[in-house]
DNA sequence: AACGATTTGTTCGTATGTATC
DNA sequence: TGATACATACGAACAAATCGT
């Protein structure tokens, strides 16, 4: 039994497309309706094809354009590490994370801050119950003006009764939310984790990374709770990227620097 | 202007199926026919809403039976840290993940050794041009029969002809390759470095992994390099994991144990 | 085991809207 | 402004998988 009509035309034009026979060099691919006389197929059935290969990020189209194929990225690196400096994320230096690209100028953007009462991941990361209220701080990085991570940060609204008024306030904590904590209350950030994981992104997501909206780039989603001398969790910073331009990095031993990139496929919406 | 009516249509499924009002309990959603009716439009075009859905992984369809929303499983979780022990991947404790549910037993399965060209990935990360010999062997990871993720590592040619010959033999090195090599090379690995990156499955991982066919599961692909105490990488093992049902986790410094596994994510706003 | 009803999958056709050049 | 090209939306027919009788 072959496969559907739809997929062998796919599967056709992926081929040509990597040989390089069609699509290449910026050229746009065959319209719809050449593509439909060289398949003896409908305009629908072509369509079809076109949209398994938009869903692989092979190619994009544009209306009244055409269809294009997607041009490989640089991705940014980020460095995930207990030692690494920070740079992007200067106030949470809670989320140690460093874009090594050298010439790009991170920017950190607007901020929102939010009382909660804890619920979800945050409330189960923190082991608070779950009507135990949580501040919520939200930024937004861009490098070069180019959306980069969208980041939200939750402590327990206890250490602000303790304490931590900067906490509240929509304000940047210049020196760092850690180390405001360690000055305020004494607080060591003596262990961390991180959970590292990939889901579909949400509307606001899609919004700032300017994602194509049909969910086909999935976001990393990479969870950093910090614990205390006494191993009792008080942050929890939840962090977003485009997982189509981003790339992770842990080092550990002696390891030689300057890793080099490898380009992934992405694509414009 | 509003939304396609077809995106309208999704949204609404969307609020519908969270609020629990229909696909609630394994029960199916309502046919193509009886949505047509609701929202007054034609099957194709309840048709693409649904398609978005299924993009999304909200929901999947069933030929014959129905439209069917996903319900969320156990994430695996697996450690990537210097000092994790290894248990999956006991011949290559180079890649030092490990499986931390208890009760899953890992199984290393069919073993490929190739003889290649340098090229790609491997020859970047190796630091080999493009030319030169590497040998790739390839494994295959189920837990409880179920497929959990495969695996190719590289090692010089080089390493073969100055002694390692059992890199070359379609057996398992029972005592771990980095083992071996430091038994018979005298080569230790004194670092390591991970990358973490996402793309698409290919056919090989689809039909492994039993994925979906249209790409909208992505994959992990965990790249480790191995250096020797001169700062020299001598293996590169490429890891590639379903994103659906993977989680990586890292710690660094004091942090208490146990962490719970965690299917998806807050909600900032 | 066979059949019919139900439900999703595939493929065609057509018309109209909208963005680009 | 008109031509081109993709997007949306409709309708229709048949195929294939599933399930109950």
């Amino acid at each position: 039994m072959p496969d559907p009509l739809w997929r062998q035309i796919a599967e056709d034009l992926r081929r040509r497309i990597e040989s390089g026979e069609i699509g290449d060099d910026g050229q746009p691919l065959p319209t719809e309706m050449e593509l439909r006389e060289h398949y003896r197929a409908s305009r629908n059935t072509v369509r079809d094809a076109i949209k398994w290969l938009v869903t692989r990020g092979m190619v994009y189209t544009q209306p009244g354009r055409g269809t294009f194929v997607t041009q490989r990225v640089d991705p940014f690196i980020t460095r995930l590490a207990a030692d690494s400096g920070s740079s992007v994320e200067a106030e949470n230096s809670n989320f140690a994370s460093e874009v090594t690209s050298q010439t790009r100028k991170p920017v950190v953007s607007v901020r929102r801050v939010e009382i909660q009462r804890a619920h979800g991941l945050p409330a189960a990361e923190l082991v608070l119950p779950d009507d135990a209220g949580v501040v919520s701080r939200h930024q937004e990085h861009l490098i070069d003006g180019v959306p980069y991570s969208l980041q939200t940060t939750f402590y327990p609204m206890a250490l602000v009764e303790r304490g931590a008024a900067r906490l509240i306030r929509a304000e940047e904590i210049t020196e760092g939310a850690i180390t405001y904590l360690e000055h305020v209350l004494g607080i060591n950030q003596a262990g961390l984790r991180d959970r590292i994981t990939v889901r579909t992104p949400r509307a606001e997501e899609t919004a700032f990374f300017r994602l194509p909206d049909d969910g086909r780039v999935a976001v990393f989603e990479i969870t950093r709770t910090g614990f205390d001398e006494d191993g009792q969790p008080f942050c929890v910073t939840v962090t977003t990227y485009p997982a189509d331009r981003n790339q992770f990095v842990m080092t550990s031993g002696n390891v030689p620097d300057v890793p080099s990139g490898r380009g992934t496929s992405p694509a414009p919406g």
